[in-house]
DNA sequence: AAACAGCCTGTACCTACTACAGGGTCAAGA
DNA sequence: TCTTGACCCTGTAGTAGGTACAGGCTGTTT
């Protein structure tokens, strides 16, 4: 199949694919004559599994690192574990800042009583004495970041 | 005080400051006789309004939309409103995602009850099952994205 | 013959910075 | 006075994971 096809298949882009090869995730295909890429099924396989692991979040490293163990299977899956508990402890993470982001917003979001002129916008006002080093509704306490 | 000193007190580094500048989002400061760039105090709450803004995961465009609204108070702050309710629905979808992506994760790494081969090793095998299109543990039904 | 879709390579762009390279400036110590 | 080291300057390239062209072939249809 052409890579329209494969990309169409596989629910990327076209230049996600060609992407893919200059990386090195991606097997080189065959070329036809007219030097158009020739891509089996085999392909597709190897390219859902890129898709697979991108829709997990992983980076394109770690794929690389998944896509070598397949060939050495020899080896402990240990590796895998780890890889993969790290990103759950990172997701975790991200949950965590993103829940107190939310409450920051919502904290600022709460001052403004709408309607009112900017002039007057508690919202801007906040981010400004927060700017002066003073306490604002969403970061109240000084933060050590 | 000198570039060293304003990065120092807002606590980003010297090349983001610069960035800043350059990105015109804070104001370029008069030069001493030897080419230096010499901030006020201004500056400094200028600066920290945009990396409190940035803690508030606002993107370069949305912090300059801000303080560009400063400068216009007769304007109604429903404009700062609709923006931050943007971004706090931005940040809800963002955490039901990780929560779901959090799920599949787990899933994935309960197929493997460690110490196996990697050539047993379910969570390969399971990154392969999808990628042939077969039901895996940690997207057991279909993904329409 | 011409139009249009699809393919090719190569390069630039995106975010929000970060990290140099290569050079100038300034204050303190030997 | 010389030197060392910290700081400053500009300009450019790199980061992740693609996306979006430009400029040019190929293949099919009409």
């Amino acid at each position: 199949m052409k890579i329209g096809e494969l990309a169409q298949r596989s629910g990327c882009k076209v230049e996600t694919v060609r992407f893919y090869e200059r990386e090195g995730l991606l097997e080189a295909p065959e070329r036809n004559d007219n030097g158009y890429r020739n891509y089996s099924d085999y392909h597709l396989v190897q390219l859902n599994f890129i898709r697979h692991c991108r829709l997990l979040e992983m980076g394109l490293p770690d794929v690389r690192i998944l896509r070598s163990l397949q060939s050495k299977s020899e080896l402990a899956c240990d590796e895998i574990n780890h890889l993969i508990d790290g990103k759950i402890e990172h997701v975790k993470q991200q949950i965590e800042a993103l829940h107190l982001l939310g409450q920051q917003l919502q904290l600022l979001r709460d001052t403004c009583n709408s309607a009112t002129s900017v002039g007057e916008c508690k919202i801007l006002r906040n981010l400004k004495l927060a700017a002066e080093g003073r306490d604002c509704s969403c970061h109240p306490h000084s933060e050590a970041d």
